[in-house]
DNA sequence: ACCTGAACACCGTTCAAGT
DNA sequence: ACCTGAACACCGTTCAAGT
């Protein structure tokens, strides 16, 4: 993260105190720092506050670096966004390499889930996911699908990752109970068959479900 | 919204000033006047303080009254969802009426973006459309779909809808515009098909791209 | 060029006090 | 029972000032 020749605040060197001294830190140190404390802490512990006692510098410091909250997010989704996009697409056929560049979506924001989140609350999902959707796309084309009906397919199979996304990111713990879909059917008292009731009380398995939904998404849009 | 003969801090009638004062709120007033809100400026101009100033008193007063800003919110929430619940099923083929109810989901989150959106950044999305969704699986139910296979069937198609949701509910306009799909593609400079981008980089139109998805997920989930 | 200190305008929440 | 005032611990951001 630090060159050792720089005694930072992230080394045990004494550091000179007092307004004026240098921090020797520069905008990637800083977004590095970011990131390592998404991945730590979660996504709400990304404030500019709490980022800068973290390199042991002021708030100021960070905006004269990066810019503001949104610069850094920015900074910090850009970053991201290169690291997910080596997942090579595998598979011969169209809808197998189909499903293998959705899949790599939705295994990405698994795996990366603090900043996935981070990035979804600030509208940058677009920028995270960007090259994995190039990849779709390029699926697609190699399919057969292009212009408006590509867009279409596109977007269609996008946004149903994006559903199973939001629902595998929340974080049910930080729900009242009163608000979670388990407790809502299990207290439902509506006339339905008590196999469907219970079914629908139990923890879903979104891997599975994933698969199915978007395999039907994605035979929709390919030629028979 | 409140009885004329109080003379609150809504009507013209002088008040009287200092602490102690009375100011004939209760709960149900302080949850229609979060509402009121809500849909004239939006789910982020629901804070307490805002709140209370639009109703003339101080924060003190809404905690009293209903609480912390989460049980508020929980109670616009099911305020919301009795209102929403009425829409009636249509359709005579098992196809249509879960099209038919899918669709209530959809349209009432267009209706009322600002609660809906409000509902989601909460967490409380299940509890706003919990009567829309029962009314989803009593459909899946007369299609002869019961048990784990119901559930199944219910999640995949309410996570489909629920990335189209996501989608139409952003706020493209305080994205920056680095961040946003259309721009991205337009600044693509990868090798795809001009007529894809072009395609991709243009607004698209969410009602008929939210059938022919929504209908796939369906269809894969109706016996043949 | 790089960084600090102080300030501004916000948040949600709590607690003692008033009538 | 119903409501206020003051305070606490947070936010993001700006601006003048220091070296």
């Amino acid at each position: 993260l630090r060159n050792p020749d720089e005694h930072g605040p992230l080394s045990t060197a004494p550091t000179p105190q007092g307004t004026g001294r240098r921090a020797g830190l520069d905008r990637a140190d800083v977004v590095a720092g970011a990131l390592l404390l998404i991945q730590n802490e979660g996504p709400g512990a990304l404030t500019m506050r709490n980022l800068a006692a973290k390199l042991g510098v002021t708030t100021t410091t960070i905006y004269w670096h990066v810019g503001g909250r949104d610069d850094l997010v920015t900074e910090i989704i850009r970053h991201q966004s290169e690291v997910q996009a080596a997942r090579p697409v595998e598979g011969t056929g169209p809808r197998d390499r189909l499903m293998s560049a959705a899949r790599h979506i939705w295994e990405s924001a698994r795996d990366n889930r603090a900043i996935t989140s981070l990035a979804h609350q600030n509208g940058a999902s677009a920028l995270l996911q960007h090259p994995l959707e190039v990849a779709l796309v390029r699926e697609l084309e190699a399919a057969g699908v292009t212009g408006p009906a590509a867009a279409a397919a596109h977007r269609s199979i996008l946004f149903t990752i994006g559903g199973f996304l939001v629902q595998a990111l929340r974080d049910e713990s930080a729900i009242p109970a009163e608000r979670r879909a388990a407790a809502l059917w299990a207290a439902s008292d509506e006339q339905l068959d008590p196999a469907t009731t219970e079914a629908l009380a139990a923890r879903p398995d979104l891997d599975e479900l994933f698969d199915a939904t978007v395999r039907a998404v994605v035979d929709s849009h390919l030629p028979i």
